[in-house]
DNA sequence: CACTTACGTAAGTGATTGCTAACATCTGAT
DNA sequence: ATCAGATGTTAGCAATCACTTACGTAAGTG
């Protein structure tokens, strides 16, 4: 109805993947070892078809690799999705932090010691 | 409702809220510098209701910062938020699965692994 | 072939989301 | 106090989501 999106958004659908929190479960789950899909349903409360979907939209987004073996169908979390995302991410604020430490001195310059710029390193974590 | 520097938010509320197209536009748009949120509403096609609820949730994410300057209320991107919210990503998802995508290709080959991978198995499995 | 196992798919439902329009609140100036 | 500007808030609606139940599909076994 409005405008239109413009980006095909598969960074948007990793997110929004992601925010859901039995997916995150099943990415966790199957991230190291793979995984029947009957095996993965029956570590949750919900159904597996409910499983099933979400596996389809991790899937679908890149983020989950699938393998068929006789009748099973085994997943596996993607390590080139889940790097694609933190890309994203990382792209879409390169250095905030940084940046907004830079413009914090800047304006802090009234009062405190005016020798050069101090380090700040008791700020979060700033790795990554 | 007392609004200040508490990330109580959870990673969950945090990728929602990203999630969402217009309001990762919204961060990107404050990242650098405050904006009011009208000014922010101006350069969007919905309204400006819509772009206060989304401000709303960016703020109460801890993703975004408020200040009040006369009838006016400027917003700025809070990169505490944004690197809580890269933390929990590379928490979520450690550097096994980089490990991992190296092993896999070191054995797309032949070779078997150095290290036992197999010791989950549950139903049996041609281990071919 | 029938029968079972393993899984995806279709249809339907309650809850949530993002939006708009109208109303309320707060601030500064007349 | 009254007005105007800027913003948050509420009510209501269409779309989407996650879930369940029921059915369909594919592979293995007798």
């Amino acid at each position: 109805m409005g405008l239109e999106d413009g980006a095909k958004a598969t960074a948007e659908e990793m997110l929004r993947a992601i925010a859901e929190p039995n997916r995150r479960a099943i990415l966790q789950l199957v991230a190291t070892e793979e995984m029947a899909a009957g095996e993965i349903a029956a570590r949750f409360a919900v159904t597996r078809p409910a499983i099933s979907q979400h596996l389809t939209v991790l899937r679908e987004t890149g983020l989950l690799s699938e393998r068929r073996v006789g009748t099973r169908r085994l997943y596996r979390a993607r390590p080139e999705g889940l790097a694609e995302l933190r890309a994203f991410l990382a792209s879409m604020w390169p250095d905030t932090l940084e940046r907004f430490k830079a413009h914090a001195e800047a304006v802090s310059q009234a009062a405190p010691a005016p020798t050069a710029l101090k380090e700040r390193a008791s700020t979060e974590n700033g790795g990554d």
